[in-house]
Formats: C-alpha cells, sequence, structure tokens
RNA sequence: GUAGUAAAUCGCCUUAUCGCUGUUACGCUUUUGGCGUAAUGGAGGAAAGUCCGAACACCAUAGUGCAAACAUAGUGGUUAACAGCCACCAGUCGUGAGGCUAGGAAAAGUGCAACAGAAAGAAUGUACAGGUUAUGCUGUAGUGAAAUCAGGUAAACUCUAUGUGGUGCAAUGUCAUGUAUACCAAUGCUUGAGUGCGGCACGUGCGAUUGUUGGAGGGUAGGCAGCUAGAGUGUAUUGGCAACAAUACAUCCAGAUAAAUGAUAAGGUGCAGACAGCUUGCUAUUGCUGUUUCUGUAACAGAAUUCGGCUUAUAGAUUUACUAAAAAU
RNA sequence: UGAGGUGUAGCUUAAUUGUUAAAGCACCGAGCUUUUAACUCGGGUGAUUUAGGUUCAAGUCCUAAUACCUCAA
C-alpha cells in the first residue's frame, strides 16, 4: 500500500457531497471532525475523501490552504489505518473545526486517533446487525 | 554617527526521504480511457482590491437623429489605450533635500452663505476725521471666511471642449447524459402577436406544421476547446532631459478546477530578545564583538481568460544620490 | 470569477450642507409602594465604520480603505 493521494481518491461530486452531510455520521477529535457515509462509487478508488476549512475562521486564503495541505498529508501517511479494516467503499469528507493555526505534529495525532475511532464505529455496525 | 528625502533591487537558502500536478518519451492493458517507469516544468511584488484602460468573444460586422447619463479637464510629450507615466509652468506645504494639487469658464444664466453684523445686490446706517454755506462725497472703525465700478462658491446646478453601443471566459463553441412537442391563463397567424441585451423615433433582421408572453413545474450539475508564444522576458547599443522608442543577439518561463506547487529531518542565513566582554576626546538615550552561549520568529500574502497601469498590505536586508543641525580631524 | 448595495446612542429607525446630530425602546437616578412591577419626574452615555481631500463650515460632496449583505451557472 502506497502512501498517496491522487485525484481519484478526491471527493468531487457535488451530489455526493449533499448527500454526505444530509445522511452521513459523523466522528470527531478535536480539531478535526470527519463525516462518513458508506455507498457505492463510480471511481475504482476504494475511497473518496475531501478535505474543507471554515471561511469563517480562517479568512486570508493562505492559511486555508496550508491547514488542508497538512490534513492531507497526514491522511496520505496514515491511509492505511482505515484501509486495512473496511470492506465497503466510503466516502469521507474531513473538517477542521478549530480556530488557530495548528502545527503539522497536532493534526497528525488527531488524524490518527480520528481514524480509529471510525474504524471502531464501522465496525460496530455489523456487529449490532448479526446480534439482532 | 544622528534625523530625514528621493530612486532602485531583493524579499529565505541547501541537502535527503515521502508526496501533488502539467508536458514529453517508452512499455502494458485495451472499457480509448487508464496504469507503470524515466526525464523535465510548477505562485507574486503585490498573484490582492476590482478603481481605470485594452485584447478576445457574443449580442444586428454596431446604422441615422434626438434626449439623457457618465467620465475626463494647466501646456507639451509618451503609448495599442488610459483617469497612467514623463517634462515644464502655476499654486500650496516644508528650515531643506523634496511632497501635494479633479489646476477650463463666475461680463450666459439660476442658486447658496449658519452665527455675528446696519447691510451678504439691497440699502447705503452709526461714530470720528477730512471737505463743503449745507447735503451729496472721501477715509477710518466694529462683525465675519468674505464688505462695495463688488467679490466668493462650479468635489452646487450649469456652460465649454473631448470621449463612451451593451454584456462579459460563469463570454462563446462543441460532445455526452437526461427531460415535457406535456399542464394552466392571456393573446396572435402575413391587414403581423411579438422579439432582436439600457430610453424615444426612423430604418432594418427574425417571425407561426413545434407561434409569443406569463404562471406553475421537469431535466442536466460531466468532458473537451477557449487556455497560455505574448503590445513576452533578458542583455547590449543608439536616439531622447525623461516617460519611451528603434536595432541586434539570446531565450521559452504555471495552467489547477472541492481547485496542484506540500510535509518531515538536518544544516546555514537574516532579524528580535536575553546573557557575557570591550569601548566612549567630540558627535551619539550609545556603539562594537560573540554562531565551539541560549531562546523566539520566518512579513504581507496563493495564479483561475490574458496584458498595461493605479490603489492598498508588507518582517526585514542592500545600493545610489541628496538635505538639515552642529561637532571632531 | 464577475456585478451591485448598506454602515448614525446598547437595539430599531430619523435628519434639505449651517446652533450642542432627533425619536422610541433599553439603561441610570429620584418619587410613589411594606417591597417589586406599573406609573410620574429628571438624565444622553455618540470621535455619525476608518483615513485623507474640497469648503469659511462635512453625517451629508469626492477619493481610498474596512466590515457586512445581496445577485449571476
Amino acid at each position: 500500500m502506497k502512501g498517496t493521494y491522487s485525484k481519484k481518491e478526491k471527493l468531487k461530486s457535488k451530489k455526493l457531497i449533499d448527500k454526505l452531510f444530509s445522511e452521513g455520521k459523523s466522528v470527531s477529535s478535536y480539531p478535526l471532525r470527519m463525516v462518513y457515509l458508506a455507498t457505492e462509487l463510480n471511481a475504482s478508488a476504494e475511497l473518496n475523501i475531501g478535505v474543507s476549512v471554515s471561511k469563517r475562521h480562517f479568512k486570508k486564503a493562505p492559511d486555508r490552504n496550508r491547514i488542508k495541505r497538512l490534513m492531507r498529508e497526514a491522511y496520505r501517511l496514515n491511509k492505511t489505518i482505515i484501509f486495512n479494516n473496511i470492506t465497503t467503499q466510503y466516502a469521507l469528507m474531513i473538517l477542521y473545526i478549530g480556530n488557530d493555526k495548528p502545527k503539522y505534529s497536532d493534526i497528525e495525532s488527531a488524524t490518527v486517533k480520528l481514524f480509529n475511532k471510525f474504524v471502531k464505529a464501522t465496525k460496530k455496525l455489523p456487529d449490532d446487525e448479526k446480534i439482532s
């Protein structure tokens, strides 16, 4: 498994994003929050993922760009956590909800926590269904 | 050295590892779109604000007249063009180097001037002095930003001169997917409903087998072209006070689209602070040295059709020319 | 990316260039009441978003900045 994040893995479709935000569930680990939804994707990738920073918290484009770059980097280096534990296709969106400019180490540790939570949450679901 | 003025330049660097994205070459697959490997490009001086001017595209290759609106405003030059830039004149601010100026017209007309003041085009008032037979008259005083054959105000209306058709790459073209030539109301079919991208008239084009307008609703939310070789960039020479122009040689320098140019580690560079040491005749609320002393911080800010300007933001560094006040040699 | 609009007391709104920028609600003080509310009387707490310019004089005119809002597939 390579640590890459190419065009195919990006979440682009506006329809899918609307669906994600209206139907998806979320896990959070300050200062990050991830919305996820299990769907069928047209693309060949197993995940479609996007990152987002609110214009309300960061008015300047360079700040937003930098935070998004850090988030992408953290995803790229830690995506194995997710890939080793999923069976179906997922659409994901990671949001930055803090108010201060972060450092890379903070983002990375938060991302790892976030992904572990996500894996737990998604693994539970099928187990519950089996029990019921 | 201190305090300033003007002009110009730079605005973090190197290496390693892991990534993002454009192009080219080769190979693989063949759903003609992917995958892999290699090579080689990849943010700015303001990319920003969107304040002007253009290119380019479409609307009738943009037409005639009238009206309106808007912009500009010393003189000359420069430019594809401009409200920009350059030179000069005038005014104004500054001790000075220099800075700033929407800087046409008030005998074409209309309007405006609070408070104060007798009076702010309507009458010439009061006091004193001069003069006179006396009045008219002349000067001074007080109010105010402005006070008499009036002047001021045009970033008040206005006049003069010049210019401006509109909309903007979400323009526009094309391919794919998909749907509704359906429903309701009004109106019309060559004697013309309407419509053509701001007003009116003329003129002109389109116009009914599926018309036009309004209502309520359905579908698409993707790809490609436009889309990066241009009023291009660098150097030199020549002309010109300058802005700028011409010639020669060299050179190709981002094209993303939930939106690429990054992360980590090490070292260096700049700056700020602390600490330590040295220096001080004069100028000077200090200066210099220290990276095998430590800490902090990397300013403003991210291309989105492309150029020329303007405006605003900006840690800090460098260079050149000049000014002021003294002092030392 | 492009086009357009608005900023005035704590809040909602006024004001034709010309005294100290007006009104309602809120707020503060006093009165009434055993006390509170209601009621009565009194009080303005603001560099008119910011900075320049024109003018004798600017909330108003002009230029630039800034914040917020709206529209266009």
